[in-house]
RNA sequence: GGACCCUUAGCUCAGUUGGCUAGAGCGCGUCAUUGACGUUGACGAGGUCGGAGGUUCGAGUCCUCCAGGGUCCACCA
């Protein structure tokens, strides 16, 4: 016995995790058809989140599978430079030593930051190891790598050279906090409480007024016109006139536009450009020059000096009461609205105007719903598919520019003598270019990070530079977590499509949130965190693997349970003990064989496993990855140890043992890899890798000596029940039988039913086994026969409750008439056994009484 | 304002195309007890599948409505 009682992880998994690396485990076969995941990148400024120990389990249980099943599988690593996120994360580490960014230039703050990410980033990597991913190391990428640059560099021109890039001045969402600009996704509504004013604006003459609604007085001051709709006869007649715009005292005019709803609030509404999207839009429409009030840091300007340099919050309180004062307000009303809040910081974003490149991102958005609807990528849960569909219809241009360092550069330059005047030029690392005699000025904006993410499938495979690793392109699956569908997968689509004319991926297999035991979304201010590398020392990493799947289906937030954990851990251990016995039984230096069944538990045990691995192919094909695990653990569990382990301990059948034992490794291996490789290394009749080893196949097996052992564990049942309820004098009786079955599997019975022994008789004695109809009687006395006949009759009442319902439903004309043959002939079967079974039980209880 | 999801045993959750006494893990009860494993074994108790209708021979599963919980999307000032 060279192995401990009981397993403990953490002084086997990282020699197991190296022992793979050093053997190139994990590189692809080269050989079989293809089979491709690639990692959702994780963010490299931080830890792994119990998210990311879902998403990569279900991609490793996914790649350790068809691994086994013979595909040529890459499971590409990723580290993502998350420009915003991470620069997030850097100001807080800048703040821990008060500086800020503007204490450093441009190139400086990239390089600190560069060197702050490959620190975070290795811890990254080997939390990844922790995990037990089987990721190919060597192709792994980094989003700043020169080959992510290259890649999105040449797709950037080609939307350029189709003409759907463009720069344009435009209201963004802007957090001032930040001061960046974001993509609408990025921008986290919430519905507040606020007041609506109501505010007058004189007439040039001071003697009439138009009152307008809003909900920000404070852009009153960048007001460049009052707009209604045409039609609305409370203002028809107003309509061209000028009006005063209080306390700025500008003339303004009056305008008729469509879009105002009559209905709404005064049915007048006022319009600033520079900060509302559809108030820029009217001003495009009426060629009105927007006036820019709140500044990129949130302040006030361009505006009276009593208000320039407030934020927009006390400018809003001050000008309320200049209002107050001018004796210009007209009430106000509570309503409720959504607000945009930086999903960072919770700043209220900014709707603000500024230059930005954007995608004009329709033309893509079409072409991959209608990959959608051609049904070349599907989706689990099948319902996210249509959910995408809708949401590329009402996708609006994508606006790719961000005001931070930590980034890639947009490769762009400016004319300086001609602002409109825009150029492609790659020589980011030059802050000015001559080209042709002229000189341009470097775009000093990054690019949204989704704008590279969006085209990890065919970066990672290099399939525009066309390598050996091409031929993982598209991808077969692509596993992440259904919060990031819209802003990644998404994109994917539309940029895989666009730039390599194929989907990024087949299928699409959404995970949900994992939320913490209460069912209550994890966050770092709630600190209700739960940190899988926690798990890992406390459990093990196969035991948060098996935990972290059990009973979770597609696409559904669910609660993480620490007791499933547990549960992983006991399993490990089971799994553990089956090989210490098994090994401790075979003779030194086993040398494998084909498995030859003699005994019925033999030929029942291979069915059990052939069956369990044929369930699981299912299973993992339709992505059910909880039912998969389920069925390892109840094939090994159960069957293994409870029945087959057991049952060999009246027999001495080498091959089976070690075949049972080897299945088992296969199928659990992808579901709990360190333990199942730890003990494959400890067989001394192996000197190959579990991990690379081949699936289980079908192996020959009696059918019928399978179903007699079945009858058997029947009649072990049966004794085991009604043994429990007999006091310690009577437990371990005698079983009197006249059964050919019985008799043949004497010792068997025996040992499972734990009794003193198996004796044939001529003439019934003591208590029939009544259940599993064999000729066979357990020795009890008179008086505990009578305290079991309680149990009998609540048997007897339970099987003629079942008879009526079976009755019922073959009196049934309509259920004969229309319910599918063979289920009609299974009720009559049932009928027919449930019947002959209350005889049986009807019998007992008259001896009894 | 729109869309989607959830409500099944004490807890956390499975339950594919409707099909026949509803399952798992943990917890609970009784018993076992030391050579594979107490991170154990045996046996058991827990559910009118949120409520009300409907379709069907048959509904946890499909439809409608209601109640409660959640998520996402939305430029109404």
């Amino acid at each position: 016995m060279n192995l401990a009682k009981t397993y403990d992880p953490n002084q086997y998994e990282p020699t197991i995790y190296a022992m793979w690396e050093t053997a190139n485990a994990f590189a692809p076969s080269g050989k079989g058809e293809p089979y491709s995941i690639v990692m959702p990148p994780p963010n490299a400024n931080g830890n792994l989140h119990i998210g990311h120990a879902l998403t990569f389990n279900l991609q490793d249980i996914l790649s350790r599978y068809y691994r086994m099943k013979g595909r040529d599988v890459a499971y590409i690593p990723g580290a993502d430079h998350a420009g915003f996120e991470t620069w997030v994360v850097y100001e807080k580490e800048l703040a821990k030593s008060s500086k800020s960014r503007f204490d450093f230039t441009r190139e400086q703050l990239y390089s600190q930051v560069w060197n702050f990410v490959q620190q975070k980033r290795g811890d990254m990597e080997l939390q990844l190891r922790a995990l037990g991913v089987s990721a190919t190391w060597d192709d792994m990428v980094f989003t700043l790598d020169e080959k992510v640059i290259d890649t999105v560099y040449g797709t950037f021109k080609k939307l350029w050279d189709d003409k759907l890039i463009y720069r344009g001045e435009r209201i963004v969402s802007y957090c001032t906090l930040h001061q960046t600009g974001f993509a609408d996704i990025e921008v986290e509504y919430k519905n507040e409480k606020g007041q609506l004013w109501k505010i007058a604006y004189p007439t040039l003459d001071k003697i009439g007024e138009i009152i307008i609604a809003t909900t920000r007085p404070e852009t009153l001051l960048g007001d460049v016109a009052i707009a209604v709709h045409p039609d609305d006869p409370r203002y028809k007649d107003l309509i061209g006139s000028r009006i005063l715009l209080p306390l700025v005292e500008r003339e303004i005019p009056i305008i008729a536009d469509e879009y105002v709803d009559q209905s709404f609030g005064t049915g007048a509404l006022k319009v600033t450009p520079a900060h509302d999207p559809n108030d820029f839009e009217i001003g495009q429409r009426h060629n009105l020059a927007p006036i820019q009030v709140i500044d990129f840091d949130g302040t006030m300007i361009n505006v009276p000096p009593q208000f320039a340099g407030l934020d927009v919050m006390t400018a809003r309180k001050r000008v309320l009461a200049a209002l107050e004062a001018a004796e210009l307000r007209r009430g106000e009303e509570d309503i409720e609205h959504a607000v945009g809040h930086c999903y960072k910081c919770g700043t209220i974003i900014q709707p603000l105007l500024k230059d930005q490149w954007f995608v004009n991102i329709q033309p893509l958005a079409q072409r991959a719903k209608k990959a959608l609807e051609d049904g070349e990528v599907e989706f689990t849960p099948a319902s996210r598919k249509r959910i995408l569909m809708t949401y590329f219809d009402n996708l609006r241009d994508w606006n790719l520019s961000r005001q931070i360092p930590w980034g890639i550069p947009i490769p762009a330059f400016q004319n300086v003598n001609d602002p409109e005047d825009w150029i492609f030029d790659t020589r980011v690392d030059e802050s000015t270019i001559v080209v042709d005699g002229t000189t341009y000025r470097r775009e000093e904006d990054t690019f949204d990070t989704w704008f590279s993410s969006g085209q990890w499938p065919f970066i990672t495979t290099d399939y525009i530079a066309n390598t050996d690793l091409a031929r993982f392109y598209p991808n077969s699956v692509l596993a992440t977590g259904v919060d990031i569908m819209y802003a990644w997968v998404s994109r994917m689509l539309m940029l895989g499509l666009y730039a390599t004319d194929q989907v990024p991926f087949k299928h699409v297999y959404l995970n949900g949130l994992v939320l913490d035991e209460k069912g209550i979304k994890m966050s770092k201010s709630k600190g209700n965190v739960i940190n899988p590398m926690d798990m890992v020392a406390e459990y093990g990493s196969d035991a948060l693997r098996l935990g972290i799947v059990a009973s979770r289906s597609a696409g559904q937030n669910q609660a993480f349970a620490t007791s499933k954990v547990v549960a992983g851990r006991n399993f490990c251990n089971k799994l553990w003990n089956i090989a210490r016995f098994i090994e401790d039984k075979l003779a030194e230096g086993y040398r494998p064989q084909p498995p030859q069944p003699t005994s019925l538990a033999d030929h029942w045990i291979i069915r059990e496993l052939t069956t369990a691995a044929s369930d699981i192919d299912t299973q993992l094909t339709d992505y059910r990855f909880a039912e998969a695990g389920e069925a390892v653990y109840h094939a090994i569990w159960d069957n293994v140890a409870d029945w087959f382990i057991e049952a060999s301990k009246t027999e001495n059948n080498p091959s089976m043992l070690a075949w049972v034992l080897d299945t088992s490794l296969k199928i659990a291996h992808p579901f709990a890899p360190f333990v199942t490789e730890t003990i494959w290394q400890s067989l001394e009749w192996h000197n190959d890798l579990l991990i690379t080893t081949a699936w289980p196949t079908a192996v020959q097996y009696d059918d019928i000596a399978a179903g007699e052992f079945e009858r058997l564990q029947k009649l072990v049942i049966e004794a085991r029940y009604v043994t429990a309820e007999l006091p310690g004098s009577e437990r371990y009786g005698m079983l009197y039988q006249n059964d050919s079955l019985i008799a043949d599997n004497k010792d068997l019975i025996k040992h499972l039913a734990r009794l003193k022994d198996v004796t044939e008789v001529d003439q019934p004695r003591g208590l029939r086994l009544a259940s599993s109809n064999r000729e066979a009687w357990l020795d009890i006395s008179q008086e505990t026969m009578y305290e079991h006949q309680s149990n009998l009759e609540v048997r007897l009442a339970e099987t003629r409750q079942f008879i009526n319902t079976l009755e019922a439903r073959l009196s049934n004309e309509s259920y004969v008439a229309k319910a599918p043959a063979k289920l009609v002939e299974e009720s009559r079967v049932q009928l027919t056994i449930k019947k002959a079974l209350v005889t049986r039980l009807q019998d007992e209880l008259t001896i009894l009484s």
